[in-house]
DNA sequence: CCCCATGTTCGACA
DNA sequence: GTGTCGAACATGGG
């Protein structure tokens, strides 16, 4: 489920929490969200500690806790992170419940597909330093995106949409909206796009960032008609651009929506 | 029972 | 080495 946009309303819903100190860890070891991570150590350097902060990129999350300990979260196609108050009775999916004096803050996740890290130090970890620059700043420049697209010419635009590497937070639904916003097909090679067609994707990567930020990442509203979002798993779903109809198949590899009258294909 | 799922990673192959 | 593609991961929902 969550992009970009959902990943930031995510983050938010541990707000509560914030200045408030962890009484209880309680976790599943085994779970396949911890494979990267030291639980023992976790539960150990969480326990006493109050979380201070918490900040999102891309698709990753990080909680800053004192006495300089981190815990990043990636929720994965099916995690999520809520806050009861207390008592709460974790349920079977539960996989970390970080138990504060007045609440107590989840992380769920039914597939496993998430991850948890954790980190100690004073800065923020390495690997959350080393993440590509957001969409939505200024470090993300219509070059790197020119770039980019040279080194993957031959993949289809759909698949290099998905790389994490350029485009953090963009996931399925984002990048179907925004080759459709763009009018691009999404099997185009990436590097068969013309200079005038770079800089199209390039404002639309960034006006479907923050129309998403805006809309979902606030308060997780429901996107407007105009939006191919509304209708991408609609059966006989129609453009609401065009007014024909929708198709779906699979391209890089994943479902993909798109609008044949709008988004043609070259050569 | 069958198919599908808003994600990432790994191994096979060109 | 580089780049692409499909399978695998684990579980639930229609």
């Amino acid at each position: 489920m969550p992009e970009l946009a959902e990943v930031e309303y995510y983050r938010k819903q541990w707000d509560p929490g914030i200045g408030g100190e962890v009484g209880r860890v309680r976790l599943h070891p085994a779970a396949r969200i911890f494979r990267d991570c030291d639980t023992k150590l976790l539960e150990r350097a969480l326990t006493g500690a109050v979380l201070e902060q918490s900040l999102a990129h891309g698709k990753q999350m990080l909680f800053g806790f004192s006495g300089g300990a981190w815990l990043g979260v990636h929720l994965g196609m099916t995690g999520k992170l809520f806050c009861e108050p207390r008592p709460y009775a974790p349920g079977k999916h539960d996989h970390l419940v970080l138990e504060l004096p007045e609440h107590v803050l989840v992380f769920y996740d039914a597939r496993l597909f998430g991850r948890v890290r954790f980190d100690q130090g004073p800065e923020l970890p390495e690997w959350w330093q080393a993440l590509p620059p957001d969409l939505l700043s200024d470090a993300f420049t219509q070059e790197a995106l020119q770039q980019f697209l040279k080194r993957r010419a031959r993949s289809p635009l759909k698949a290099v949409l998905l790389m994490q590497e350029r485009f953090p937070g963009i996931g399925n639904w984002m990048a179907d909206e925004i080759l459709w916003r763009a009018a691009l097909h999404p099997s185009t090679r990436a590097g068969q796009l013309s200079a005038r067609e770079v800089g199209k994707l390039y404002a639309t990567i960034r006006e479907v960032c923050a129309d998403a930020m805006q809309v979902i990442g606030t308060d997780w509203g429901e996107p407007p008609p105009s939006w191919l979002f509304t209708h991408r798993w609609e059966d006989g779903g129609t453009c609401p651009k065009t007014g024909q109809p929708l198709v779906r198949e699979t391209i890089g590899g994943r479902t993909t929506c798109y609008s044949p009258a709008r988004q043609k294909l070259k050569g």
